[in-house]
DNA sequence: AACTATTTATAAGA
DNA sequence: TTCTTATAAATAGTT
């Protein structure tokens, strides 16, 4: 009987030269990476942040429990993982709260951003705080005001922060992917709009698949038509 | 004819009680997650940063070409992954230039950091800078000497920079670690004592491999005398 | 750290 | 892309 398949073959460690090739071999090996992360986290009980570039410069990442955790580590206290130390809080949830602040200002007119970081953790679980909830639950509406909340976050930190060489006014801004690839649950971040890193690492922030939405929504053409800045790329 | 062994056999995707086999599948997946990292980058030209957390708070750390490429995108131009681009001189390169300063000044008694500093190229070719040399090339006095130069970079953007809420005084540096693991060259970072982050990430630096170390060196009990800082486990 | 039987990942091809 | 298949590679449990 004839092989239908010469099956899998040993491949050499040089760089590919077939562009083609190349590119599938990629999204595969990035899709198998983030996956065997992802084991690790669940059997080890590891915390993982990778970064991926590619060669034509796009950006893929995965982090457990967040990405945040690389910011919530700013203390200095590396072995402390208890990500619900309140005498820890980090740089980042200090953006989140003026974030939450300003928008709720917004929402409600009422502008006490004092009291309203105040009782940020009330507000938490405010239903009308919509950028809290899990990503499945934003539709595109919510995922434009969620934009318009970061970029005015962004202006007010360019607008206080004093100029330093530690300063960089561009803030980078992660939107949690819950896609499924191949059936496996890759990524993992939690959160819903949580930087990568404190410091500035810039990527435009609309060519990221948005919160709740995954690739097979992407390709459909009335996502398509209200999104025409999102890339032919998502994730 | 009697199996010696069971082989492999299948896991459960949930995190593994017994400790002894969590710690061993926890050094064997991560050595696989960066070998499978090392491959990507290979075979695909593709740019990686991987930081990992145990359990038990150790940090380890696979990047590149170097981790030093989540700094160098700090324009915001991810795109733009061409790390010799003189016009981008990032946030560390500023850092290891003051450190180029700092130390040539103590070890030549010359101390005008400006003028190192203007000279940082032709100096980066001095033989005199042994810490440009790669890691391999490096022994324990002269890790001694890159401890302190460290240190004092630390101090010295301590006393430097302005108090603002994006500063933080805690520097965190890597130390390339190139171990071979199960023959696996596994660590890529090319860089000798690049930061991981700009931001502070803030880990102690000496419970890293020292470069040019590898873990049968570290097993070695007159590095062990030498160095009783180092914990039980070094990458 | 080594050993194998297995599971898992993946290169090609469709 | 996504599916299939045969093979390469990773690794769980043992020694």
């Amino acid at each position: 009987m004839v092989r239908k398949n010469l099956g899998r073959r040993k491949v050499e460690m040089v760089k590919m030269k077939n562009r083609a090739n190349l590119q599938v071999t990629f999204s595969k090996r990035r899709s198998g990476l983030f996956k065997k992360a992802s084991e690790l986290c669940t059997l080890c009980d590891a915390q993982i942040v990778i970064i991926v570039f590619s060669p034509s410069g796009k950006v893929y990442s995965f982090g457990h429990p967040d990405v945040n955790i690389l910011v919530d580590y700013s203390s200095g206290r590396v072995s402390n993982t208890n990500l619900d130390d309140i005498n820890r809080k980090p740089f980042i949830q200090l953006l989140n709260d003026r974030l939450t602040g300003a928008k709720a200002g917004k929402e409600n007119a009422q502008g006490n951003k004092a009291m309203l970081l105040e009782n940020e953790r009330e507000s938490s679980n405010n239903p009308g705080n919509w950028w809290r909830n899990s990503p499945a639950e934003l539709n595109l509406s919510q995922l434009a005001r969620m934009k318009d909340a970061l970029e005015g976050l962004i202006k007010e930190v360019d607008e206080t922060a004093p100029p330093s060489p530690f300063h960089q006014t561009t803030l980078t801004f992660y939107i949690a992917t819950p896609t499924t690839v191949n059936g496996v649950n890759v990524f993992t971040n939690q959160g819903l709009f949580e930087p990568i890193l404190a410091f500035p690492f810039g990527f435009n922030i609309m060519n990221r698949t948005p919160a709740g939405y995954n690739h097979s929504h992407i390709q459909n053409q009335e996502f398509k038509q209200a999104h025409p800045h999102h890339g032919p790329r998502y994730y």
